[in-house]
Parts: structure tokens; sequence; C-alpha cells
DNA sequence: CATCCGTTGATTGGATCCAATCTTACGCTA
DNA sequence: TAGCGTAAGATTGGATCCAATCAACGGATG
């Protein structure tokens, strides 16, 4: 049974959870293997394998790599099949630079309508980031948190493609993470960030956040930098 | 046969061209029809109807649906079918948000690289819009000009998503002609942008686009606070 | 008369089957 | 032996069929 050592048995359990559809079952199942870094960039995926693996037909499948693709988080070419979209330092660079577009946007609307119940969200996940030794859940937190500050933004879409965007850099946390322990830094920057948002001081918040993206930006491109040559 | 007077009586003809796949040919089909305001907000895609229209079945239509889903130009509920994506003030002042915060970014970035060549293009394309009498055809060199600017930026992913926005923009472009007429002033704006850009002055052909962003985006919000009250 | 509930029709989600395309391997030829 | 053409297998795209879900309507009941 066991196709001995197939990349997908990387896929994790099923996600606990209520789906409306089998393809966004799919569909959520690989998006979290692949932000996650379960399923690294160049797997092949195969949609009768996949189909066998859920445990449904291949229908669903393809439509979910259809909706991943469109989240450029996989590559599909007509005939040939669906491939987990590589990472490198290029694609980084590029990700980064959507975010620092975006984010201080999004950050500057948000701030003005920030209510200090969302404000009381962002601290708690800070404090839940201290204590998270897992580095999966790490990412989700950190989503979490900048998307608690965009939150009274409004602009539904602008919001929407800022959190597609932080979830795609997910893939590259983990060698942040790695590269500098787990005594990073950005936990000061969420914090400094967090205080200027409740002292409403939209300029300082921004230049954190830019400061902080900038970093991160930074550290990722040393890192390949340094392994890649 | 013909029930009569159906909404996609406006899908238009066929576009000529090769595609690769039928799900290609009819995300690009409706794509087009949605973008240029003959499938208004609100009309009801059904599967089966398209599929009869196409010539295909209800699967290509079914993917492209959802491919377009992703593009926020259809919205999709399970179990209930497919809508156009209506078009309102706030969604209007969303997607000019994102190319405010997005089309800067890829210009700042674009204007130090770009080629003589490049800049020749845009010129062409300058020169094409002043003869161009058609609203449809307007939008797509509106498009195309903006993006020659952008093109030198690299970061495939930035441009693709300012390119998917400067489309979404697409379905208000023609309420801004129609308030403004035909000698409406982005011409000139573009003009600017161009000579600044050869100038390699990038902070003057970002304040101009910022400038011809935010007039675009106030006209089309006074139109509809002039007509939806 | 209003409300609740079951039934029916329409529509979509999913499964299975067939066709088209790509990849790979083999054999032939120069 | 290198290169090319062809044939077999694998894989995806598309069509058709069935099942699940939703909306609307009508009747029973309080």
């Amino acid at each position: 049974m066991a196709d001995p050592a197939s990349p997908l048995d990387a896929l994790g359990p099923a996600l606990e959870g209520r789906w409306r559809t089998a393809t966004e079952f799919v569909e959520a199942v690989l998006k979290a293997a692949i932000l996650e870094g379960r399923l690294p960039g160049g797997t092949a995926l195969r949609q009768e394998e996949l189909a066998e693996r859920f445990g449904v037909s291949r229908m669903p499948v393809r439509e979910a790599l259809r909706q991943l693709e469109a989240q450029a988080l996989v590559d599909m070419v007509p005939h040939r099949g669906a491939v987990v979209t590589e990472i490198s330092a290029a694609d980084a660079a590029d990700t980064y630079a959507i975010r620092r577009a975006l984010e201080p946007a999004a950050l500057r609307l948000s701030i003005p309508r920030l209510a200090p119940a969302q404000l009381d969200t962002a601290a708690e996940i800070i404090l839940a980031m201290d204590a998270e030794p897992e580095p999966g859940r790490m990412g989700l937190l950190n989503r979490r948190f900048h998307m608690a500050l965009y939150a009274a933004a409004g602009h539904r879409r602008l919001l929407a493609l800022t959190a597609a965007q932080l979830a795609a850099c997910d893939r590259y946390l983990r060698f942040h993470l790695a590269a500098h322990g787990r005594e990073h830094l950005s936990q000061q920057d969420h914090r400094a960030m967090l205080a200027a948002a409740r002292a409403g001081d939209a300029p300082r918040a921004v230049a954190v956040l830019e400061a902080h993206l900038d970093r991160a930006a930074g550290a990722i491109a040393r890192f390949f930098a340094a392994r890649g040559g």
C-alpha cells in the first residue's frame, strides 16, 4: 500500500473541521502543507495520487489545484500537471515587495479606526507568540497579529490580498526562524507597532512596519545568498 | 432556441485566438465580457447555460468560474452558483486603494531600469489612445500603457497583481469616460508620467501617478455619490 | 390567517468514463 | 554511436451521469 516514501506523506492529518465541499477540504489541507513547508517547492502534485489520499475523486483535486494556482502556491501547465511553486531569493524579494507596498497602506487606513478590542486582540496574540514553540503555528499567529492591526482598514479586497501575501511569506518564515533562533527581534517590532497603534500614531507605526519588513526581507536575502552561493 | 433576451447575449464574439484548453477559452471570453461591462454586476452565471453557449460541457465552465472567482470578478456560493461581482462605490474605493499601494511601488522599482524601447512603446500607446474611439479598447490601451511603465520592475508577482487590479478598474473606467467625456485629462497625466520616466525622475513620476489615481478614484466616487444618492 | 413542514424542481458538487496530450523508451538509420 | 521517429504508457482535459443541496411552492395544522 504505502508506495514507499511519497512526498505526499507530509500532507499531515485531515485538519479537523467542517467543510462545505470536498474542494474546500482538499484546498485547505494542501495549502497548509505548502505554507508550512511540508510540501517543498518542486513537488509534483499528481491528481490521482492526491485523490486517493483524500478519499475523493480527481475532480475536487483539480478544482483545488486551480484555486492554489491563483494564489501562486502551485504552478500548472496544461496537460503536464501541477507542481508546488519553487521558492527562491527572487520570489521572496517579490513577495516582500508586495507586502511592503500593501501593508503600510492597510495600516495607515486602519489605525484611525481601530477599536480597543482589536488592539487587545493583537496584544494577546503577541503573548501567545512568546509562548509558542512550534514554528508551524508561529506563522499562523504572526499572520493573525498583522491582520489584527489592519482589520479596521475596511476595503475587503485590500485585506484579502494582504492576507494572501502574508500567508505566502510563511514559506520563508521558517528560514527566518532558523537563522535568528527563537529570540528573533520581530517581537520587539510587534510591540512597537502595537504601542504606536494604541497611541494613534500612524506614521510611527508605519515606520516600524516598514523597517520590520525590510529587516525580514534582508534576513531572507542573506539566507539565500549564504546558501545558494 | 433563443431564450428570449438572456443577459448572456452580451457575451460577444468568440475572441478569435488559439486556446490551449477549453477552460482558458471560457475564462478569457467571460473575463472580457465582465471587464467591458457587457455582463453587469449581479448577473447570474448558470453553468449549463454557459456551457451550451460555448459549446462545451459544464466542467470547463466550472473551472473558468473558479478562476474568475479568484480574480474577484465573480462571487461563488457553494450549491448556489456564481454571480458577476457587484460594482459599488466601496468596491471602487477598495480597488483604487490597492492600485494606489501597488503601482507607485512598481513604478519606483521600474524607472531606473526602463530601457528606451520600453519608453517608446509607452509613447506609442499614448498616441493610440488619442486615436481610439471605442471605450472597450481604451481600457486595454490604458492597461498596456501603465504596465509598460512598470515592466522593468522585475518582481513577476508584483506585476501580475498590478495588472489584475488595473483590469479590475476597467469596470469603472466606463463611468469615468462617461462623466468626463473623451477629452478627459488622463492623457496629460500619462504624458507627464512618461516625461518623468524618460528623465529618470522617479519621485516626480510617482507624484504624478498618485495624483492621477487619486483623481480617478475621486471622479468615480463622485459619480456614485451623484447617482446612488 | 400565519406558520411550519414536506415535496418538487432546478442547480450545483462529485464520480466515472473517454479522448487528447505529453513523456519516455525503444528501435531504426545515417 | 548519435540522432531522430515512432509507439507505449502515464497523466491530464473534457464529457456524461449520479447524488447532494437549495429555493419555491403547496398543504396541513395551530
